[in-house]
Formats: structure tokens, C-alpha cells, sequence
DNA sequence: GCAAAATAAATTGCACACAATTAAATTGTG
DNA sequence: CACAATTTAATTGTGTGCAATTTATTTTGC
């Protein structure tokens, strides 16, 4: 059996994309470390925050109901994950978690009070990063754009 | 105290990066499980066992010394995420772990002749995958570079 | 030579991810 | 209405990631 062979090969090559996703995945997360080591969170639960961020926005207000599998939905992520992860969330005082009254299958979500102070202490640490690192706001807008293109057509397969 | 703001910021375009890597990430590791459980793998140790097929093959012999620190150089990872890795792999006849005899403190890594097996049908499956999918060749190489370019500016920070 | 510093893995503890299962509530159908 | 099918979270179990500490070994400085 051929158990060793050349890696010019459509192996490595896949390698290559599939680690670079890995490793820049990983790099990003430890990019925002000291962020969230001064907000005292996790990375997948400043992600959270995000999206309810923008859900206690104005604009957004007559949405999506703000339901475990709404928030799972966007972020790809399931309840297995986000159960625990919020209820940490909550015993640190940044969100609240009930049974809605109309379904009461539904866990709700919403951002505490406390949460929400910490979107303006993420947003300075976040321009001010840009502002100080060697990064081209062209090219991160290009890699997010192919990036996303790609991750469709992952998932449409 | 401003706490509900506009999302056409760096805020929001950051997010849309470090989650379109999160995303990303999560789903090339979600396409890769049908050939990983018919290998009976997981996407990490797939990711070990590229390292350790690449210094097993001849061109690299005389190569590095395939111990764990040089392992999780090439990885990323440390020795917390890669020991217990090792030793799931090895209890599944996939690797060989034992001391440096030139320095005890080094864990040298070899790939079995049953972890070697598994490259061709990691290929064949890789290669058939590429062949069906609507990726073109070209884009997996250009977001390869994009990422590994950004990866690169954001270690330097 | 030998104690201190440095190095390499291993260990510990915590927080994800995710597959698979379970439990509870609601909906659809006869 | 009854009750099976569906939906929504929660739970369970395994395997990472990674920070921090510990253990074992080697190297360095004197």
C-alpha cells in the first residue's frame, strides 16, 4: 500500500486552508485577550454580546424574539453550547434568561444593564487597535467579504 | 452614560471579521466530520497527523526532532491541549510516545504505521471533496494567503 | 562540582463545541 | 377532545484550547 507519497498534492494544499482558518481563528481570540480579560469575559460570550448589543438597539426593537435558538441561529452555535455559557452570563450579572410567557419552551434573553456598559469600553479598545496596528482597513474588509463567501459555499455542499 | 449606540462603526465591522473567522473555522471543521468519523479522528489529531506524515516522509528525515514542543510550534498549541491529544492517539494505535534518550525531558512523536494508512484515504476523500464542491481552486489559494498575511500583522501586534 | 536558572512535558482547572439524548410544551390531526 | 408528532431547551459525555502550576531534567555560573 502507498502509505507515503508526495504532499504537491491536493492534501496539502487543503491543509494549508483549513489550519489557516484554524490558527487564524485561534490568533484572533488571542488577539482579544487582554479586551476580555478587562471586561471579564470569554471570547464565544463578547460574541453574545454582540448580537444582543444590536438587538437592544432602537432599530431592532420589533425583531426576532430574543430566544436561545434565535441567538444560536446566529451565531451557529447550539443550545449544548449556549445553555451553560449564558447561564455563566447571568450568574455575572450581564444578562437576564426567562421562559417566555406565550411558549414557555422558550428560554428569552436580554442584555442587563451591566452588559450593555461594556459595548463602549469594547468599541474604544477595538479602534484603538486598528488605529495602532500595521492592518489596512481595505484588506480586512476584503478577507471578511471572501471569507464569508466561502463559508457559504462550504455550507451549501 | 452612552451605552446604546450607531453599528456602522469598528465595532461592527470588526465583529463581522473576528466572527466571520469563528464561523469559518467552525464550519470547515463541521465539512471535514464525515471523512474524520469514518476514520475515527477527530479535526485536531487529523491536524497532528498532517504534521507527523509530513516527517515521515523521506525528503524530511534528517529534519527536526519530532518532539511535542516542536509539534505545538508548528500547531500552535501547547503542551496542555497536545498530552492528553497524544495520549488518546496513541491508546487508538495512531502514534508512538516515548523519551528523548539524548534529553529525558523531550516526548518524541512518531505516526504509526496504522496513523500512516489513514493519508491516502484522508486524500482521496479530500481530493473528491474539492472535485464535487463549487470552490474554485483559485479563491482557496487567494483566501489562504489573505489569511495567513493577516494572521502574520496580527502576531506581530 | 553544585546550586540556581532554564527548559520540556505533564497536570490542573475552567470554558467552550458539539453529538446524542432527554424533558417539557405546543401543534397538528383525526 | 385525545394523542402522536414536532419544537425548544436542557442535559450528558467526550474532546479540545489555554492559562497557570508542577515535576523532571538539563544547562549555566560560579
Amino acid at each position: 500500500m502507498v502509505v507515503c507519497d508526495d504532499d504537491s498534492s491536493d492534501l496539502a494544499l487543503n491543509r494549508q486552508l483549513c489550519f489557516a482558518l484554524y490558527a487564524a481563528s485561534r490568533a484572533m481570540t488571542r488577539a482579544y485577550q487582554p479586551m476580555l480579560k478587562a471586561l471579564g469575559i470569554t471570547y464565544p460570550q463578547y460574541l453574545v454580546l454582540m448580537v444582543l448589543w444590536e438587538w437592544a438597539s432602537a432599530e431592532a426593537q420589533q425583531e426576532e424574539e430574543p430566544s436561545v435558538s434565535a441567538l444560536g441561529q446566529r451565531l451557529m452555535l447550539d443550545s449544548g453550547t449556549l445553555t451553560p455559557l449564558l447561564k455563566r452570563m447571568e450568574q455575572n450579572g450581564l444578562v437576564l434568561r426567562r421562559r417566555s410567557k406565550r411558549d414557555e419552551r422558550i428560554t428569552l434573553v436580554e442584555v442587563t444593564y451591566e452588559g450593555l456598559t461594556l459595548k463602549p469600553k469594547a468599541r474604544e479598545w477595538v479602534s484603538s487597535q486598528l488605529e495602532s496596528s500595521s492592518i489596512n482597513r481595505n484588506d480586512v474588509e476584503r478577507l471578511h467579504r471572501d471569507l464569508w463567501q466561502f463559508l457559504h459555499k462550504l455550507t451549501d455542499i
